[in-house]
DNA sequence: TATTTCTTGACAAAACTAGTCAAGAATTAT
DNA sequence: ATAATTCTTGACTAGTTTTGTCAAGAAATA
């Protein structure tokens, strides 16, 4: 799995927007601007953004982006899983053989794939009218415990 | 931040080291067979699980790696931190400057800030007993929910 | 002493990230 | 209509990171 640049840069441009919503357009070259980010690599992202229904544009003289959708719809698990694609953290090496040669089963599936359920989990609950609202801190939570913690043998 | 082969393969061979352990010491070239990792790799991997105190090493014949600890005291964001790096969502592009050009708070912060603790969290309640033991699956959790969520007044 | 096994560091191909560039399409103002 | 503005798209590229390989060596044992 992989959180780069890209998805930072998406999810400060939707805020942008989001700020100056209300008002009118923003350009492509005032969030470059405020941000020290090329704009260049931001038509990118705003495309992909566009394409994936979360801003509409308008051409022409005074045109730019503005939100598609309402802040409080703009989850962040979809922006980033348009953005960097699928949140994957890829079980084992050979597909059709047992990691850890036991069973038939892959232990160490089930961590990766559990954490990416949780990295999942936690961003499908956020959305953008979150972080205008700074509702985010404090939010992450520890998983489950688990119930059986010293009924089994293994050290 | 990112996840890589590199910690899927630790994860990897911490299990199978731990497997074996109460038999006796396993060498790379078994696990590396066993998971058809390049053992040359591995090297690698192992020095780096034994330089942090999770595993030992025993030279010559008959030697190889068996744990350091007790499967319940190796952690996964201790062994993931060891491989990958800090789990470091990191912010803005600038320091200094405010990302959203409002008050001298940057928003976005909040967002990785709270999403890399939430994978910590996670990952620090996770040992590799728990993965040996099946313990892992269904125990994700979702966010804290704002309290205030319809308060305020942007839509 | 020979063999086995881990240890270390240098090296390198491939993939990916981050960003540039250029040609074009749509819109608006004149 | 024309010019200016702004988004659109795709090709291209430098740099970094990942995923390894290779070789020389050190420690332990039979």
């Amino acid at each position: 799995m992989k959180l780069t640049t890209k998805g930072r840069y998406a999810v400060l441009a939707l805020t942008e927007i989001a700020l100056s919503d209300n008002k009118n357009l923003i350009k492509i070259s005032e969030i470059a601007k405020s941000q020290n980010i090329s704009s260049t690599y931001l038509e990118q992202i705003l495309s992909n953004l566009k394409r994936n229904g979360f801003v509409k544009a308008v051409r022409g003289p005074n045109g730019g982006y503005k939100l598609a959708l309402k802040a409080k719809d703009i989850i962040m698990s979809d922006v980033i899983e348009a953005i960097e694609g699928k949140i994957e953290t890829k079980g084992c090496s050979q597909k059709h053989i047992s990691c850890t040669g036991v069973s038939g089963k892959c232990l160490n599936h089930d961590l990766w794939d559990e954490l990416g359920k949780q990295i999942n989990l936690f961003l499908s609950h956020i959305s953008l009218k979150d972080i205008l609202e700074g509702n985010i801190l404090g939010r992450s939570r520890a998983p489950i415990l688990t119930q059986d913690y010293d009924k089994m043998t293994i050290n």
